[in-house]
RNA sequence: GUGCCUGUAGCUCAGUGGAUAGAGCGCUUGCCUACGGAGCAAGAUGUCGGGGGUUCGAAUCCCUCCAGGCACGCCA
């Protein structure tokens, strides 16, 4: 279903073309229109500025443009009326009839309810999380994956195939410490002569690594190759870092790594290019990407005098194979201490030739636990650090999900734990759940009752579930609006505000009552719109990432997690 | 110092160049033997950080100043 603000539009603009070609309005070029709901109920259900927008272009006063538009609008199934308002808007009313009919809509398209089809035969790709297999998933980390895999999801739903995909590197420095950490605990483990690395990773999961793999290989790693154990730990690692990340529901597609770039030459082809196109040159012994030349502040090295590519080099191939596999969309969701780089790789691919204007990129901001309103902090040094698994025992995955989403990418984030862990009203994890909970709570009593929806006559809708239903008639503008806008906020904030609306219609519009007996045509009208509603909560929800739970359950009160002092953590 | 992000109600935050600036929490006052009270109704609260500008119209766009965060590597 197209969003309703682009079926005003298409009205709007026929009827504009309508009165150039009559001569009541002088021809000019159709500004793109913007219909939206306005925010006072008297001013009409969608509202139109457009005699504003084209006053000049029109030489005429707006009143009287209005009125023109409104003499020359087509019939639209949608529309009820338009009315005309000082200083020149035109007010639309919906058509309620039609607005009721909806349900049959909603009923019928069921757990696809609002899908669009401006991707559909698109391909898009949304890289997220990406961290390399050095241990536990930060919180920051899994902004930037709720993030990605919500615009994931909301792409979807506009019709694209989308590929998710963990872009990683298990062959550097970092990772040979790490398997040098693993190796010195294994050797521990079996009483043998060992040497911690210096800058070793202390954390409690390199000792549980080695106590698996003492577990299952014995000692017969003990003369294996640094190779080995990098190759046994990353494994090791991923197996948990996927785990952690099914727990949020996060589920990628692809994991790429860095290594095949090199393996397949792609990293020399790009330095070859780079030099064949003149963008690459040599000074004191390391190769340069003369980005500069491309708007850049300053050259950038991609070969160290070591002969090390630096990482925005394989960054550079990588994005030029994402734009190779001919993806119409390619989306990076990046925290902001990798903000700077960004458009660096970018200068690169346009080096190499490519057009990189269908790479969007989601800058997100940090995030800061806060607890008992002060800032908890999250040094690596200390081992106070809070990781993702913790995180979730702590507040559940569905917290976890929204409070992730419901900020603003740009907004350095307060996770307020004492919020996320309530499961009270004030908690917006629960009260838009709730909603869902209590439309499945009808649909069991009614069950119950015998009281059916058969041949419901939805005119007997009344004015509030008129209301909730235009509300939730905005979900498809709003899911276009955020995968426009790279905003994935956007649903969160709109789930929230359903949920704020459908509350109290459900306390005033019953289906049961224990009082006085609804006459059997309302309960079936009634009945059919909650389980419209029902359909829309949970479609909103599974955007979200989140379970959409047919009854409440009183999560236990977690019990206190033991602090893991050596916990450190490096990228 | 330079670049990016941010500054909106007591708090946490939404806000797409449109009409009288929004939500939740908190606060005040009531209600509630009914589909799960994790509820309902009403109310108070704002120099949209300051100052200029563009526009018929600015929280929104531009300039400038102030305050905070992040980044400024031959680390990733």
């Amino acid at each position: 279903m197209k969003p309703l603000p682009v079926e005003f539009a298409a009205v709007v603009r026929q009827a504009l073309a309508n009165a150039q070609a009559d001569g009541s309005l002088p021809t000019f070029p159709i500004p793109e229109l913007k219909i939206d709901p306005p925010k006072r109920p008297e001013h009409g259900d969608y509202a139109s500025a457009v005699a504003l927008q084209v006053q000049k272009l029109a030489s005429k006063p707006p009143m009287q443009i209005a009125e023109i538009v409104r003499a020359h609008l087509p019939a639209a199934p949608f529309i009820a009326a338009a009315e005309i308002a000082a200083p020149g808007f035109i007010n639309f009313r919906l058509n309620q009839a039609w607005l009721a009919a909806q349900v049959e809509y909603i009923l019928a398209a069921g757990d696809r309810v609002f899908q669009q089809d401006d991707g559909a035969g698109k391909r898009a790709q949304v890289e997220y999380v990406s961290a390399n297999p050095t241990g536990p998933l930060s919180v920051h980390r899994i902004r930037g994956g709720v993030l990605g895999d919500t615009i994931a999801n909301l792409l979807v739903a506009m019709g694209y195939s989308v590929t998710r995909e963990y872009y990683y590197n298990n062959a550097g420095q970092q990772m040979n410490i790490l398997a040098a950490s693993v190796q010195a605990r294994y050797l521990e483990m079996l009483g043998l002569p060992n040497s911690f690395p210096e800058k070793g990773y202390k954390g409690q999961y390199i000792r549980m690594i080695a106590a698996v793999l003492a577990a299952i290989y014995s000692d017969t790693l003990s003369d294996a190759p640094m190779e080995r154990f990098r190759q046994l730990a990353s494994e090791s690692i991923f197996y948990r870092l996927k785990n952690s990340m099914r727990r949020v529901n996060i589920v990628h597609d692809e994991f790429f790594p860095e290594q095949s770039l090199y393996e397949e030459g792609a990293v020399e082809e790009t330095i070859a290019a780079l030099r064949e196109r003149g963008f690459a040159y040599e000074q004191e012994g390391a190769l340069w990407f003369k980005s500069t030349a491309l708007g850049d502040e300053k050259d950038r090295v991609i070969v160290k005098r070591s002969g090390e590519p630096t990482y925005r080099l394989p960054d550079m191939a990588y994005h030029k194979n994402k734009l190779d596999r001919g993806f119409d969309l390619v989306v990076d969701v990046f925290g902001a201490d990798h903000a700077a780089t960004a458009p660096q790789v970018l200068l690169g691919v346009k080096a190499l030739g490519y057009d990189p204007s269908c790479v969007r990129t989601i800058i997100h901001q940090m995030v800061e636990l806060v607890e008992g309103g002060e800032a908890r902090r999250m040094s690596t040094r200390r081992g106070d650090f809070v990781e993702l698994d913790e995180l979730i025992d702590d507040v559940g995955a569905d917290a976890v999900r929204y409070f992730m989403l419901a900020q603003s990418p740009n907004t350095a984030m307060n996770f307020d734990l004492d919020l996320a862990r309530s499961q009270g009203d004030e908690n917006p994890v629960y009260r838009i759940q709730n909603a869902h909970v209590r439309c499945a709570g009808i649909l069991r009593r009614t069950a119950e009752r015998g009281i059916s929806d058969a041949n419901a006559d939805l005119t007997l809708l009344g004015g509030d579930e008129l209301a909730l239903l235009k509300k939730m008639l905005e979900t498809p503008e709003v899911i276009a609006r955020a995968v426009a806008e790279m905003q994935p906020q956007a649903i969160a904030i709109f789930a929230l505000d359903l949920a704020g609306m459908f509350h109290p219609v459900y306390d005033r519009v019953r289906v049961i009552s224990d009082q006085e007996e609804l006459p059997p045509a309302m309960a079936a009208a009634r009945l059919r719109f909650y389980k419209a509603a029902k359909v829309v909560f949970a479609r909103l929800l599974a955007l979200m990432g989140m379970s959409a739970p047919d009854e409440m359950e009183r999560r236990a009160k977690p019990e206190p997690q033991p602090a893991d002092a050596e916990t450190s953590a490096s990228e």
